[in-house]
DNA sequence: CTGAAAGCGCTAACAC
DNA sequence: GTGTTAGCGCTTTCAG
């Protein structure tokens, strides 16, 4: 308490230097780096002179200068993220697992988001130019904003894409197969004995559109002809999953099941059966993708995908600190392309029809 | 396409620097700076030259070096937010509009976040030390996290404090009013019919600490006796709420309404009710905290505390901006503190009690 | 073992 | 109008 650097005497407090625990110390500014760089500088260094340079350099609340030492070409140890919508809860999700993983590695997360907004579009190179970020992870498909891609493209540090769904050339990318994630879940309610099974989703998402193809052709490969309107296009949050299932109940022949590409889109449709006095899952069956944290806890509980976040962040993360540390080699080591599996998680939101159609 | 810059060719692709530019161009590098410093340089510069810098600038693709710049004193246009769990919904949807506000605003966020794990909190001091942000922002109660508070208070840089409850000496803060909150909720309650009013909540939080106190003196003034196991505390999670209505449940006098700290522990209640087979609002009430996006769309849609996020971000990144601007002059220019008020927003998860409790 | 000196890429006086 | 020259705080040779 007494100790306190005296911030106030000062006037406007300068953050101490190097030079300044030098000259404190009475040694030079560069046998001071050598004592607090951290490395386990070759160049030996008397223990006393040591002792006092540490013990000054705590006495002062000497604080090293990233800035400086990053112009030195050290590691900034920051990851860049573009997350194409934050307000989504799966990517919200996405970033808190990132940001876990990131500093288990020593790394700290930049945020910079892609919301669909033009003006932000602007917003959003800042964090390329601003290329003190080691690396750059970009979360969700962010195809919608061309001038992003570009920039990316000429990043001169490694990038890996999760969740993209279309290939972007000249980047790694870590994907989810949402074709297995699809097929699961409709052998399940296939499974229950529904037969009128629609589908809601975004279509402008390729991420999601892989969904809604797997969702096509599972039928298409089974032979059986999808009724129309049973494919509802839908923004991708609550309010759109609950516009799309509310479309669908007005059709003349309504499905028994609904299949939602995401959690966000299953939630609100769970909010508007509910609303429309619709029991789930007796009188309607409804499935979601993600395995968002919510899901769990939803009335009722969500049957979901449950999506590997965990271990495709780390995929991603390890892919480009990998290059990172052999960039110096190779140019370009080529891109990696991961895809994972997802699995079902079935909780109780699914059920047979109530109403049995002819078997 | 044909105008890519050969990466390839050059071997390593070093990103171009101011000075390539320059010779490239053939003017010295300080006119480069001048031209694409950005700033309206008093300094005229013939047209020729300026279009010409520009042109080859973009060819090269040329990208200032923020580190570079930081050093000379400028603006980082970082800011940093430290959140107490990214994991918590309402700290998510807290964290996106901070970044959109920011942005508005030229700035970008980088993120750390203080989850409780002991081994986390040195990861924290990393975005401290890691001063090139221009500020911080700190979301949430970090006082379980000592060492971040003390580095707090030594940071060079402003800081301000949201939703952290306790008073952190010597930095600004912007908090709501949980008093306000809890005492609509409260009244909204009372004026339904309902006598045996319960509360579920993290204590170890002093923002919701806060609501408890003015659960308890709500009920303190009105000279009504808390029932015993009326006030419980859980975790604050969706589980946490889910296992704090069992425990309510399971009383001798199980309550007839529930107030929950948060909106997610009234999510994970919303949850068990349904489990336990009782039907909301019929058979039980249950109210929020924070209005997050979820809130509207539960089964049944949450009655809760709307919480002026926006203002509280806004009025936060303007202390802190502010507070940069006039940094020269005043060493400190003493501590902002904010408190804005919630409103009440009434949805379905309220009623009036089904069995009348004598009037 | 330690000091002196050269930059990293950029901005901002200060010259011409 | 444009070039020269100092640094910003640090790491890293290169000399002692």
């Amino acid at each position: 308490m007494e100790a306190r650097v005296p911030a106030g005497i000062t006037g406007v407090s300068r953050p101490p230097t190097m030079r300044d625990v030098a000259m404190e110390v009475g040694v030079s500014q560069s046998t001071v780096s050598r004592v607090l760089s951290g490395a386990p500088s070759r160049v030996p260094i008397a223990e006393e002179t040591r002792r006092r340079v540490i013990e000054v350099a705590e006495r002062l609340n000497y604080r090293p200068n990233p800035l400086a030492r990053g112009l030195r070409g050290a590691r900034t140890m920051l990851i860049g993220a573009i997350v194409r919508d934050i307000t989504d809860p799966f990517f919200a999700g996405a970033i808190e697992v990132l940001s876990s993983e990131a500093m288990k590695l020593g790394y700290n997360l930049v945020l910079g988001h892609a919301h669909t907004r033009a003006e932000e579009a602007i917003a959003l190179r800042a964090i390329l130019e601003t290329r003190h970020c080691d690396a750059l992870v970009v979360l969700g498909d962010v195809s919608d904003q061309p001038s992003l891609i570009s920039d990316l493209h000429d990043a001169t540090v490694p990038v890996v894409a999760l969740w993209q769904g279309s290939r972007l050339q000249g980047v790694h990318s870590v994907n989810v197969d949402n074709r297995v994630g699809t097929n699961a879940v409709l052998d399940h309610l296939r499974t229950l004995g529904h037969h009128a099974i629609a589908y809601i989703g975004e279509t402008r998402l390729r991420d999601l559109k892989e969904r809604e193809d797997a969702f096509v052709d599972y039928f298409g490969r089974t032979g059986i002809a999808i009724p129309d309107g049973y494919v509802r296009h839908a923004r991708n949050n609550h309010g759109g999953g609950g516009e799309a299932l509310s479309a669908l109940l007005a059709l003349p022949n309504p499905p028994t099941a609904v299949v939602a590409s995401t959690d966000v889109l299953a939630i609100g449709a769970l909010h508007t059966a509910h609303r429309s006095g619709l029991a789930v899952p007796d009188d309607l069956s409804i499935t979601g993708f993600d395995d968002i944290a919510m899901a769990g806890f939803t009335v009722p509980a969500l049957t979901t995908v449950r999506m590997p976040i965990y271990e495709m962040v780390g995929a991603a993360l390890g892919i480009v600190i990998e290059d990172l540390e052999t960039l110096a080699d190779r140019p370009s080591a080529g891109e990696a392309r991961l895809m994972l599996k997802p699995s079902l998680v079935i909780r109780d939101s699914t059920g047979s029809p109530r109403i049995e159609t002819r078997q």
